[in-house]
DNA sequence: AAGACACACAACCGCGAATAA
DNA sequence: ATTATTCGCGGTTGTGTGTCT
């Protein structure tokens, strides 16, 4: 037997229910505005309304509080919500905390209404946008130059597997290099030639300028968040996020804290990635490796424990 | 015009985690 | 270390409003 749920119908009778009234959002507002939120339990007394502290908490947290942003969700976000949806299943208060000025409470019934419908029928499916862009690729002569602890998106791992996407590069006199289908090739690599033509279909135009880590990140989290990714870590492959005092923060969830030291590397698999996502986020059912698969053909990432 | 239904949003409930005593 | 208390989360329900028949 625990003790009885605060804030339910079994407690006092005299308390007020249902829809808050201007005048008590004015006294909690007022209230808070000069002690601050918090201590909800004790909150409604002190402020001298007749509610309960957990229906003072829900009211400030998802309706009253000035940095709530109002209005419709915008595109940019239906997106980034239905990524984070994905990764993260239903945790909405984590999600709510990439999404600012959103509630968790909004992003649930929001979800619940009409998102997760549209989702059903096919609206978000991946497109791996930030990653293929225009045919921009480099000589894989610069993979010889680059120093593994410079190591940038430039080096031959994105080449090679741009070039599969796209077909086979031919190199002119000039050593110039284009992009035409070269049926031998992928029939002599086991291919066959819709698969290829297919392939070489879909846009593969890749943002050189840019680490594969942070392409990566990009396109699993939206542009939407990685400014501050970017600002917080960096997202250079090999770098090493100390978490060793359990405060810092995860790369892909900055405000999430782990207790693990991560080292990013750039010769392995996506399988030890995707476990350390299932590992730290048990939740994500639905999270499994062909998603992130996707990304990692374009580079190749390991996440180590120590 | 009125009832049925769908939708959107606010609010409630119970549970587990975190914290205080 | 244990127990009591508080907080926060996610699922669910209630209610107001708009649309359809």
């Amino acid at each position: 037997m625990g003790r009885s749920p605060s804030c339910s119908k079994y407690e006092d009778q005299s308390l007020n229910r249902g829809a808050w009234t201007a005048s008590e959002d004015k006294i909690l507002s007022e209230y808070i505005a000069t002690h601050e939120d918090g201590g909800w339990r004790s909150l409604p007394k002190r402020a001298g309304l007749k509610r309960c502290g957990k229906s003072c908490r829900l009211r400030w947290l998802n309706y009253l509080r000035p940095d709530i942003k109002r209005g419709n969700i915008s595109p940019e976000e239906d997106e980034l919500l239905v990524r984070l949806h994905r990764l993260l299943g239903n945790r909405w208060s984590l999600i709510a905390g990439r999404l600012p000025g959103r509630t968790d409470n909004e992003i649930k019934n929001y979800w619940n209404i009409q998102l997760s419908k549209r989702v059903q029928m096919g609206e978000f499916e991946p497109k791996f946008q930030n990653i293929f862009k225009r045919r921009e690729i480099l000589s894989s002569s610069k993979k010889d130059v680059v120093e593994k602890d410079n190591y940038t998106s430039q080096t031959l791992p994105l080449k090679t597997r741009a070039v599969r996407y796209s077909g086979r590069p031919v190199v002119d006199g000039n050593n110039n290099e284009s992009y035409s289908y070269d049926h031998e090739q992928d029939t002599h690599d086991g291919i066959n030639q819709e698969e290829g033509l297919k392939a070489a279909d879909q846009a593969v135009e890749i943002d050189t300028s840019k680490s594969w880590c942070q392409l990566l990140l990009e396109d699993c989290m939206g542009n939407y968040q990685h400014d501050r990714l970017e600002e917080i870590h960096g997202f250079q492959p090999n770098s090493v996020l100390n978490t060793s005092n359990g405060t810092d923060d995860h790369p892909l969830f900055p405000s999430t804290s782990l207790s693990q030291s991560i080292i990013l590397q750039e010769n392995s698999s996506s399988s030890s990635y995707c476990n350390l996502i299932n590992q730290d986020f048990p939740h994500s059912k639905d999270f499994n490796s062909s998603y992130f698969d996707s990304f990692l053909d374009l580079g190749e990432l390991s996440i180590l424990l120590p």
